[in-house]
DNA sequence: AAGATGAATTCTGTATACAGAATACTTATG
DNA sequence: CATAAGTATTCTGTATACAGAATTCATCTT
């Protein structure tokens, strides 16, 4: 696939030839990043489930690759907490207890009011869009009862943090919003109550409201980690599950 | 090496006998673990300086390893953002940009104020003292106002994040402060100005005091973020460093 | 002599190979 | 029949091998 990076297709008016040579670059995508996302995937739809040992033999035909592509995936998503790795016993897809969970909640507490904010003082027409899109992909989701929701919800969440100019806060969002996403499935509050929150969160970072916007998404967090907070207080003991269960049999 | 995992001592007392069997474990820790923790210590004391090209057999033959370890541990760097893959060309320690650092300074001044806030309350008092120490010794190195002080301050500021109770705060940080460490040679306050802030947060800790802890944390890291900020304003165009240099000759 | 051209070399990205640890399986034993 | 011991197999951690891209170096052209 032929690509013309963006920003550089004026040059090619210009007089001076050997710049064209330097424009046009065939595109690269190596395997290790393909693998990485494939294998973030497959544990954000449940696909890997938590507890599961990734044996790197038969994910790495199960992928058409060798293991070396995966060796370096494995190793970001270790990095990013969404995998363990146990010495000489191999990978697992890690299981949270809600008291990490709280932890991750308490992390998204700090950085997204602060993203939601940037994002509506920024100015920026097309991601403020994007966001009220999402918003409402999420909202139209909603009305179907069975559906899951954790795919939309991820995405409305980054598109805020994407939006907020900060690539830290996204880099950050992106290793660990995933981990609450995976992992909250019937812990959290209704689909229709999460949809009004998000639609009154980008409505004020279109409106570039930035209190607002603050306020709507601490607000939409914090009445998440208070749920969790409460099953962690109902029950520890069944809320502690061991990260790697016993072999059945 | 033989190594007793620690608090399992005990166990060697008891009586039961068929618990020996698993008591007693051969320490292995995996290259890759090492390599990584060797090459960011590389980076963070500037042994491999920011825009440098890292040549996978050379760093591997240098470290004494193959090159598969070497690629998992730069794979967990390139996730922090400290080295740069720039696709069939290599890997760069990354070199950031003012403006950059100020999105460093923006998420360490949303977590660490509670970090140092969950330390004072989780009343661990070896946990405290420890911090008491740290900032201890880095009273005693900035004395000398030729000491490098960026190890002493990366080791105050995890502590108070490990000693938080917060995992994840701990991984992000011990991820993004050390782009911060490693980059603001210069640009900061003094060593004596920070020896006394760092005292003050630690005095705090150890003495219970949520609030003053996290006040004063938030004041320290809000004044750096300040100074950064003001050179962004200063002088946008050689604040804006590219990432990788044209060779040289 | 400056620039272009092409060959040689280096280095990345990926696959394969191999040693030893962990696990599963089989057989012996009370 | 349950348990233990011994054996076979699987799988991880690491090293090595190899194809092709990127770079460097030398040669040629004008």
């Amino acid at each position: 696939m032929i690509r013309l990076p963006a920003g550089h297709a004026a040059l090619t008016s210009t007089p001076a030839a050997p710049i064209l040579r330097i424009v046009y670059k065939i595109h690269y995508r190596a395997i290790g990043n393909q693998v990485y996302t494939l294998v973030k995937r497959m544990i954000l739809v449940g696909e890997l489930e938590p507890g599961r040992k990734l044996v790197q033999d038969e994910l790495a035909e199960r992928l058409g690759v060798s293991r070396t592509p995966l060796l370096s995936a494995l190793s970001k998503l270790e990095k990013e907490m969404l995998v363990q790795n146990v010495a000489r016993r191999g990978m697992f897809v890690r299981r949270f207890d809600a008291e990490e969970l709280v932890q991750v909640y308490e992390v998204r507490l700090r950085l997204e009011p602060y993203a939601a904010r940037q994002a509506a003082r920024v100015r920026d027409d097309a991601a403020a869009e994007a966001i009220v899109q999402r918003a409402r992909d999420y909202t139209d989701l909603a009305a179907d009862p069975n559906a899951d929701m954790r795919e939309a919800d991820y995405e409305f969440h980054m598109h805020i943090m994407r939006a907020s100019g900060n690539d830290l806060v996204f880099n950050i969002g992106s290793s660990y919003n995933i981990i609450a996403v995976a992992n909250t499935l019937g812990l959290m509050k209704t689909p229709a109550e999460s949809a009004r929150e998000h639609t009154a969160i980008a409505k004020a970072i279109l409106a570039r409201n930035e209190i607002g916007a603050m306020r709507h998404m601490f607000r939409h967090i914090d009445q998440a980690r208070c749920k969790i907070l409460a099953k962690v207080k109902a029950g520890t003991d069944q809320a502690a599950t061991p990260l790697l269960k016993k072999r059945k049999k």
